[in-house]
DNA sequence: GAAGTAGCTGTAAGCGCTTACATATTAAGT
DNA sequence: ACTTAATATGTAAGCGCTTACAGCTACTTC
């Protein structure tokens, strides 16, 4: 069954069918509801491979993330592939994980399946040394690069982000108003956004004038980014001697990891201590007590970022390179912001 | 850049390029190196639409899930996902929500695309009502279709699955066995899973001699299905009247709901009352107290139909047409079985 | 040394579609 | 009725690859 069988069906070339399924001018309505009739008639569906050949496309695009089954990272995928469906594209989905080298081999190979965009979901595919973001420059030579939660100033590469710094900054200030001094910042992340994320703490410190010490910032690599492997990370820093009466960390499931640690150790929260978290995971909903969280539009990030995506396909000119969101701090519980 | 500039830079022809390519046997070692060499060095990348409409394959399998945001699908997609590219396919993601109509859509948009398989990820695609199901029939006509957690004897269908009934058994009845006899079940699926599910509650009820009562078996649709919504399905439970000392559900966030029920209504857990979930999600180990919940073995599940799919690619003929695993019970905080 | 054989390689015919260009049809203007 | 333009359709040349088949070379074998 192909579009020679149409052809023969309707007694009009195939190139009139062609025509009739790519929707193009200069058809008759006769000859169109005739070929349309016979093609829904016969079930017929145009093989996507000569499609491709003739047409160069396949209408799908590439997903890189590092991990689908990270809730955030999850949610990103679920809206970026209903959108693209609405727009009849499909998706191509890789979990790339955080190394850098396979980053690099799943570019290739989304490229060397012709997909007519990439999508890089997730804030550690921009990395803060730009050497490495080479082959994302590389790949926006062939296709449009669209970054979730990433900036990088290149030809036909675009940006949606939130403004985490701000938001950070934010949730930092909260904490100093209310008399929080003993700042502990927990991150897992020394991407771009992770960086950015930081700057907002150590700035906040800054502005209120509290001196930044190293030990109070604390990375928390992958295999530990977890709620033990975060309960262990701040029990050995009660341990050490560090004395805090709030945390904030980078990512919601350390937090809980901290409030676990805070109920082992019997300390009073939020009399005791403030914590934060960031994502608005539905995890912080379901611990206790409930997560004070910063909600950073990853909906909305997605959304646009499809749409922004579209209109570089329809070759709209004043695409914006870069459209930056606000995130929105979320209290609950684990905080008590009298002063805003 | 192409198939023919090879065969300029090397002097062999096409064909011979393309059976270097394809790894066919019959070329000598030292033009297969040359061509290799020549392939290496002009980065050239065979076009997969061409490649494609000669071999009739794209090495692309479609993966259909409901909603890659739920933490437990978006686990099954990543190892999936993970699998399929380990053994050179990509995948084709469609979340297809939970419409039936959808679903049948998504099908046939993923036939189009002619991908070498369709995995069908999550218990919500095998419909009770099995004249639903004819669509995942008419599919397996053309190619391989694997289930993840759902059963349909047809040709050239394979059934990956844990055997839900009898876990829902095993923890009811140790529910019982502690002297829990005021059991409510929650659910939130009518598929053959779910029904599974149903019917391992109310065969540990009949076995021990508690009759079974209406009431005490809730479902819960599925905008229902969060944190709140759980919590206010269970408030209204008690408010009718319904005394309960145990409650399972077929999800962990329902369980959530129940927990801070339960938190708000001054009951202790588990004195008062057990609680048990289900899948065995991150968020159990968050809540407070950290919930009893059932390990269903995705991981295991999702790499055994990749594998099993990798066979049937094989023709391997001793392919197993259904594979059932086995749950595990995680006993936490919020149960205290003694016997068991 | 002729004939047969095994191993490589090349030729060319598709795969199913798109589209530039040529041609046929129709409508409009005089 | 006759030209001109606009519209509708057909023809055929690709798109870049795979692969059946044919052809060539270099060995065997008697």
């Amino acid at each position: 069954m192909n579009i020679y069988d149409i052809s023969k069906k309707t007694g009009v070339s195939i190139a009139t069918v062609s025509r009739v399924i790519n929707g193009s001018a200069s058809v008759s309505e006769k000859t169109r509801a005739k070929v349309l009739a016979a093609i829904e008639e016969s079930g017929y569906t145009p093989n996507v491979f000569a499609r491709g050949l003739g047409l160069n496309t396949m209408k799908t695009i590439g997903i890189m993330c590092a991990d689908s089954s990270d809730p955030y990272l999850a949610r990103a995928v679920y809206y970026i592939e209903q959108d693209l469906r609405k727009n009849n594209y499909d998706s191509l989905l890789l979990c790339t994980g955080y190394d850098h080298d396979v980053k690099v081999k799943c570019m290739d190979q989304l490229l060397s399946k012709r997909v007519d965009a990439v999508i890089l979901v997730g804030s550690n595919y921009v990395e803060f040394n730009d050497e490495m973001n080479d082959y994302i420059r590389n790949a926006a030579a062939t296709v449009p690069v669209m970054l979730v939660n990433g900036v990088l100033n290149a030809p036909n590469i675009y940006s949606t982000l939130c403004d985490d710094r701000a938001a950070i900054y934010e949730v930092t200030t909260s904490f100093i108003n209310n008399g929080r001094k003993k700042l502990v910042y927990l991150y897992n992340s020394r991407s771009y956004s992770g960086m950015k994320k930081l700057g907002g703490f150590t700035d906040a410190l800054k502005d209120a004038g509290i001196p930044i010490k190293k030990d109070r910032i604390v990375f928390i690599d992958s295999h530990n980014v977890s709620v033990q492997g975060a309960k262990k990370i701040v029990s050995d820093l009660a341990k050490k001697g560090v004395k805090f009466d709030g945390i904030i960390a980078a990512d919601d499931i350390i937090s809980v990891g901290v409030l676990k640690y805070a109920k082992e150790s019997g300390l009073s929260i939020p009399d005791d201590l403030f914590v934060a978290g960031y994502n608005n995971f539905d995890i912080s909903e379901c611990c206790e007590p409930e997560l004070t969280s910063v909600d950073n539009k990853l909906e909305v990030l997605c959304r646009h970022c499809v749409s922004t995506l579209m209109s570089v396909f329809a070759e709209d000119k004043s695409v914006p390179k870069r459209t930056v969101f606000s995130a929105e701090i979320v209290e609950r519980a684990t905080t008590d912001f009298k002063i805003k």
